[in-house]
RNA sequence: GGUCCGGUAGUUCAGUUGGUUAGAACGCCAGCCUGUCACGUUGGAGGUCGAGGGUUCGAGUCCCUUCCGGAUCGCCA
């Protein structure tokens, strides 16, 4: 049976013990860690989540007794442990730990709770992730974890001590809520009391957010839960943290921007003690789709896009010429020097990264230190337009051109930015010292969806379109640019935001343009429409994914490694088994019929 | 839904052209050891090679099916 504490109270932490505790008695609490059992002399490390502190027993200081119990602690016993610490000397002192100046003389142990056997030893990341996530709680233990949930902690607290201090008022919405119709799948709670009707987890706070502006509560702020039922990626979970905020009467993005670069830069303060240079960078989105192929650009190297369709063009070679003729271009990367590190299975591998683009190539040009031609195609182009082609691409021997032509331009960008990250990644071109933090601006109000056949909002249905270019509502909408924008950091999306739309006309044409009837206004957003007539002001604000932010602060490409109890890639839990079967009567209480997945599928 | 990678002691991995009893390290168990700190040392236990089927005299290895995990495209306003 386990010992009890009877009365006995911690007088520090385990790592927090130095030399000015020496000569003083102690009482520690913790988990063993390791054992060093000498015989007659037995280390044992101590660890809490403060750090190690070695304790020792021996046949000066402690009893036959009391030497036998330290002999019998395994790994991960929880202990309490009572002794004076003592200054170590000469070859004693342990110079690569924090407490390695100092031990404990210990007088009393008692075994507070005994344990298994873990299934992996605790510090071990090796171990493989199913089985860490299942033991979610062992692996918590291990040190690295505990710092990045030590930082999140820290960051939680800069990021409300800045909002705070700049009049931002903390508010909670609601968790269940309206299901709405535009964006991510919702997950649906069913509802007991009304038959047949559901709340849906909020994928955001947004229409909350702009409700509390209506009501008067000018800068809010919170930090929101949120919940997409959508399938998961390194940096994606099913249910994560937003830092959400919103204000009232601005009209300029700038008003948003500078707060926000101060709430970042006052956040990299607190966390690494950086200071980060202001004004952050800042590109349009057409900036960053033709340079780099992608909204969420990684600027830490270069390699960017360059358009040689007019230096290819007439160059005699069909694919190039089609893919022009079609409504398409013909885009290239450079890789400097790349030609000395390629071999034929790269370019295969390439090849197979990019299909999944559904573009074809990527087609190459190289030519090696000796002068010899290495090329998928330039052999079939006239030598002027190949010539045209080095000259608009400023090529080198020993550089490899890798080119994509398609009759799909935003395609074409999408699978030629994918490559040069692709190209970034494995060839460590990145710069990992810098954070490559910038903003896109100027989205695209709409983009069309080929799966609903019309158009749809890029951002959300409540942006606002750029004043400029109202008269393009009812001629080419599609050409529509937003008050909308992203934080970029390390080529990836941290955050982003709107201005919102406070007229109420200009909501009604962004809802007729999106194809939404009368009905469907009314039913899905009534009640946020109908509090436009009270009384709007001009608002916008803006959302940071807080565990991406995260991930970068604590330097892993992980989003498991920033939270305390995540999800596996198929959105469950493999250490409480959720989800999971209920009883008939929950199911029946709720009104709902489950379906046999065979027979769904017979059905079908 | 598509593409790619992976699954061998408790754990991390090795395992040759298909060939004898499937190995190592760590962990675990039992001894010895008074200055360890990845303690050392002696001995020991531990395997449905993810599952099913096939080819073969013979399969961890080759083929097919399937399950599981990961990365990624679609998707993620």
């Amino acid at each position: 049976m386990a010992e009890f504490l009877t009365g006995k109270r911690r007088t520090c932490m385990c790592g927090e013990v130095d030399v000015s505790y020496v000569g003083k008695e102690v009482t520690l609490m913790g988990w063993v860690n390791r054992r060093r059992d000498l015989g007659s002399l037995i280390f044992i490390q101590l660890r809490d989540r403060t750090g190690l502190v070695q304790v020792i027993l021996d046949t000066e200081n402690s009893s036959a007794e009391l030497l036998e119990k330290a002999s019998s602690l395994k790994m991960e016993y929880v202990v309490m442990v009572k002794g004076v610490v003592r200054k170590r000397v000469g070859d004693n002192v342990n110079v690569n730990m924090r407490t390695g100046e100092i031990e404990v003389v210990v007088d009393e142990v008692r075994i507070l709770s005994k344990a298994d056997t873990p299934p992996f030893v605790i510090g071990d990341a090796t171990a493989g992730e199913l089985l860490r996530l299942k033991y979610r709680y062992l692996d918590l233990r291990r040190e690295s974890l505990q710092k990045n949930l030590f930082l999140r902690s820290k960051a939680t607290q800069s990021i409300r001590n800045y909002l705070s201090g700049n009049g931002f008022l903390e508010i909670e919405t609601p968790f269940l809520g309206k299901s709405t119709p535009e964006g991510a799948r919702d997950y649906l709670v069913p509802s007991r009391i009304h038959a047949g009707k559901f709340y849906a987890l909020p994928q955001s706070p947004q229409l909350y957010k702009q409700l509390l502006m209506i009501a008067g509560y000018d800068r809010y702020f919170q930090f929101a839960r949120c919940f997409r039922d959508e399938d998961l990626r390194a940096n994606r979970q099913p249910e994560f943290t937003q830092v959400d905020l919103e204000m009232s009467f601005i009209e300029s993005e700038d008003d948003i921007l500078s707060i926000m670069e101060g709430l970042i830069v006052n956040l990299f303060k607190d966390c690494w003690g950086k200071d980060l240079a202001r004004p952050f960078r800042r590109m349009t989105y057409e900036t960053a789709m033709e340079l780099y192929g992608s909204d969420k650009p990684d600027i830490r190297f270069g390699m960017e896009i360059i358009d040689i369709s007019q230096a290819v063009a007439g160059s005699g070679f069909l694919p190039f010429e089609n893919a022009v003729k079609e409504g398409g271009t013909v885009r290239a990367i450079k890789f400097e020097g790349g030609e000395a590190h390629f071999g034929r299975k790269d370019f295969d591998r390439l090849a197979d990264f990019v299909k999944t683009y559904e573009v074809k190539g990527p087609m190459w040009y190289a030519v090696n230190d000796k002068g010899e031609l290495k090329t998928s195609f330039a052999k079939k182009m006239t030598e002027e337009s190949v010539s045209r082609m080095c000259e608009k691409t400023a090529y080198r021997a020993g550089d490899i051109l890798f080119v994509i032509a398609d009759n799909d331009t935003e395609r074409t960008l999408q699978a030629i930015g994918a490559l040069r990250r692709y190209l970034g990644d494995k060839f460590e071109l990145i710069d990992k010292n810098e954070l490559g933090i910038t903003w896109v601006t100027d989205f695209p109000l709409f983009e069309y969806s080929r799966e609903e056949n019309r158009l749809v909002a890029k951002h959300h249905p409540f942006t606002s379109p750029k004043i400029e270019d109202l008269p393009l509502f009812d001629t080419a909408p599609e050409k529509m640019h937003a008050n909308a924008y992203d934080l970029v950091m390390c080529g990836d999306e941290m955050g982003g935001g709107s201005i919102r739309i406070h007229d109420k006309e200009i909501q009604r044409k962004m809802f007729e343009t999106l194809g939404l009837s009368e009905e469907q206004i009314a039913d899905k957003f009534g009640f946020f429409v109908n509090a436009f007539n009270y009384g709007t002001p001009p608002h916008g604000g803006l959302a940071f994914g807080f565990d991406r932010l995260m991930m970068v602060l604590c330097n892993t490409d992980n989003i498991k490694d920033v939270i305390a109890f995540p999800k596996m890639q198929n959105a469950s839990c493999v250490m409480s088994q959720a989800p999971s079967e209920v009883d008939d009567k929950q199911i029946d209480e709720l009104h709902i019929k489950i379906v046999e997945k065979e027979k769904a599928d017979e059905a079908e």
